[in-house]
Formats: C-alpha cells, sequence, structure tokens
DNA sequence: TCAGTTATGTACCGATCGGTATGAAAATAA
DNA sequence: TTATTTTCATACCGATCGGTACATAACTGA
C-alpha cells in the first residue's frame, strides 16, 4: 500500500488562516485566491484536502465554534445564573474584541451572509446559533436562582440578543474596553445583586 | 432647449426597489443584474439615473435612515429617558421584523459587508452608526432623570448595543412578536420603574 | 529500478462580475 | 421636416469568480 508524495502544508495550520480569513471578510469576501494565497496551497490542493468553498467554510466554522467559541458552551456549566450569563457576555467581548483575533463573530457575521450562493452556509450558522440558544434556555429553566418574572425563553433570547449587539459593536471598530464598559452595565442591569 | 426622450420609470420607485433588494440581499450579495431585474431598468439607464453601484448604495441608504429609519432620530424629541429608550428599541424590532419590510437591518447588515469592494459603503454605514450614538449620547447627557450611576456614553452604547442585537436576530429569523417580548424585558431591566 | 499512488503547479473552463460603446427610438425646437 | 437632445436596448469589454484537466514531481512498496 504505497503512500504517495507527501503534502507540503499542515492541513491545519491551513484551516486555521482560511478561519482567519473568513472570519475577517465573511464568505462573500473571500474568494478562492484569497484563501489560497493566504493557506500557502494552490487550488487543486485546497480542493482536494477541504473540498468546495462551502466544504471548507463548514471546517472553519467548526473549528470556530469548538475553539475560539467554545466559552459559549463551557459557560453553561456555571453554577449561578449570574455566573452563567457573565461568562457569555464578557466571554462575547473577548472573542469579538480580542486584540489577536479579527474583530466581530464569525457566526453573525455569516448570517448576514446574504447573497443567494451563501445559502448553504448561512444554514449552518442558524442552526449554530440555534442550538446555543436552545441549551441556554434549558440551563435558566433548571436554574432555581433566576429572577422571578422572567421567562427563560425570553431571557435566554435577550442575553442571546446582547452577546449579538456585542457582535456588531466589535465588527463595527468598538474596541474591547469600551465593550467591558458596555457589559459591565449590561450585567449589572439585567442582574442586579 | 429640447427635452430629449422621457424617462420610461419612476425614479422614487426604481430607488424603493433597488433599497428592497440591498436591505435584503445585501451589498455584495446584489448584483447589478438583480438590481436591473427588480428595478425593471436596464443597464446603461440605471447607470445613468443613479450612478455606479456604489453610489446607487448610498442613494438607497440615504432613503433608508430617512423613511424607515427616520424614527431613531425622532426618538431623542421625547420628554423622559424611559420613552426615548422605548421608542428606540422598540422601533428597531419595527424595523427590522416588520412585516412588509425585509428581516434585519440595512446598517447592521452592511457593517458585515466586508469583501474588499465593500469597504466604501462600509464606511457610509460606520458614520452613520457614529452619528446615531453621538445624538444619542447628547441626548442623555442632557436628561435630568438617567437613573443614578448611568454613564452617559456607556448607557447610549448598551442601548444602540441592543438594538443592534435586536437586528441581528431579526436577521435570523426571529418574529416581531418574540423581539417585542426580548424588548420588553430588556427596558423593564435597563430602566426599572 | 520500476510500478503505483498521491500531491503539486500551470493553465484553463464556462459563468458572472461591474461597467460601457454604439446605434436606434422618442421627445422638443426650429 | 430637420436638427438636437436625452433615453433605451443590445451587445460587448476585461477581470474575476469557483472549480478542474493534465502533466509532472515526490514518495512507498516490490
Amino acid at each position: 500500500m504505497p503512500g504517495g508524495r507527501p503534502r507540503a502544508f499542515d492541513p491545519d495550520v491551513a484551516l486555521d488562516h482560511a478561519l482567519e480569513l473568513f472570519w475577517r471578510q465573511g464568505y462573500e469576501g473571500t474568494s478562492l485566491s484569497d484563501l489560497t494565497a493566504a493557506m500557502g496551497i494552490n487550488k487543486p490542493s485546497l480542493y482536494a484536502a477541504f473540498g468546495t468553498k462551502e466544504q471548507l467554510f463548514a471546517k472553519a466554522l467548526d473549528r470556530y465554534v469548538n475553539g475560539p467559541g467554545a466559552f459559549a458552551a463551557e459557560a453553561l456549566a456555571a453554577t449561578t445564573v449570574r455566573e452563567v450569563v457573565e461568562r457569555l457576555v464578557k466571554g462575547a467581548v473577548e472573542l469579538t474584541a480580542g486584540r489577536d483575533t479579527p474583530p466581530g463573530c464569525l457566526n453573525v457575521n455569516t448570517v448576514h451572509a446574504c447573497g443567494p450562493d451563501a445559502a448553504p452556509v448561512r444554514e449552518l450558522a442558524l442552526a449554530c446559533r440555534m442550538a446555543g440558544e436552545v441549551a441556554l434556555r434549558r440551563r435558566l429553566e433548571r436554574a432555581p436562582d433566576l429572577p422571578s418574572g422572567h421567562d427563560p425563553a425570553t431571557m435566554a433570547r435577550l442575553v442571546h440578543t446582547i452577546t449579538d449587539g456585542i457582535a456588531v459593536q466589535a465588527a463595527a471598530g468598538r474596541t474591547r474596553e469600551e465593550l467591558h464598559a458596555v457589559a459591565d452595565l449590561a450585567l449589572r442591569t439585567l442582574l442586579p445583586d
């Protein structure tokens, strides 16, 4: 069983570069030429290793969710509602306005990729969002310390709305420090001591 | 002074169709062919009447801000902080999840048009956002009824963050009714009676 | 050394992109 | 009518899009 010519690139770091580019320029705004240039490979190699641009994006999105975006799922393990929400909101600031990553959120960006041929990846992003929000709602539903009068579903949606807004603000150029101040105020009003 | 051949279309309704299309598909996702089809004219006529795709988008954005988005500037004239914020947040729901308009917000969409050739229109959208937020901050700075301990600048940014989040949620398919519930909860926590 | 296999580099595919040259059509002014 | 002006319709421009054919290079196993 022969081995063939070895790869001249590391698929993992190539995928990281693709993620970085999609994150910064969006799905529609990133061309195959951009990708091959950033990944240091040419188109046939890209296609052989990752498939279509759409399939490559799916892999990049998965890497995003389980890498920089993993804090969101982990936050639900916190003991108090307060801590869950705080980790979600502050984590959103770090994710979208962090120093070594592109501004904004890949998922939120993708929701706004409304072109006709971006529909499949948009569906991926929507499914991803839906899953995250259902998980948060379930967490709030079984929380004994949820403030009275707060419907878990609506509360989950409000938290999600605020993290979405943080992503937009970051994409629009708002700094990490400014957004942490916004997050602090949001937490104070949302869950007063 | 001869008159020449008359136009076979109404520039105002043509611009409305262009706005609708940009709103629904984004700047990058909308091609000139899409535009000419929706506006009922062909490319030379479009170019003669509105200029470049970029210039056409600028006109559409202006129409958006002074039409469906005019509530934002008008909300600042309300007498109480409570009413200002309520009109902004509820107005955002109506704008982005209204029945007869595309889901989402043209301005927020445009912020996420990160492709290289969308940079000029992105700058337009950013300037528009900045102006709106400065106006809200100024309004809050001279408000005697702002809750104590609330920095006007941070408060303005939080309100803007929430309306941005509402736009994302609407673009992701959340319904008008769900978003009104979210907006109600946001108002209740942000400015408790 | 020599198949067999996999990856690489180049050059190209049809389709579409935003934008335009060109000439006919439709109006006014003389 | 005739000259002038403006718009309309078609057809086309070079560039780029995502994706691929094809030949060569680099490896393993016999």
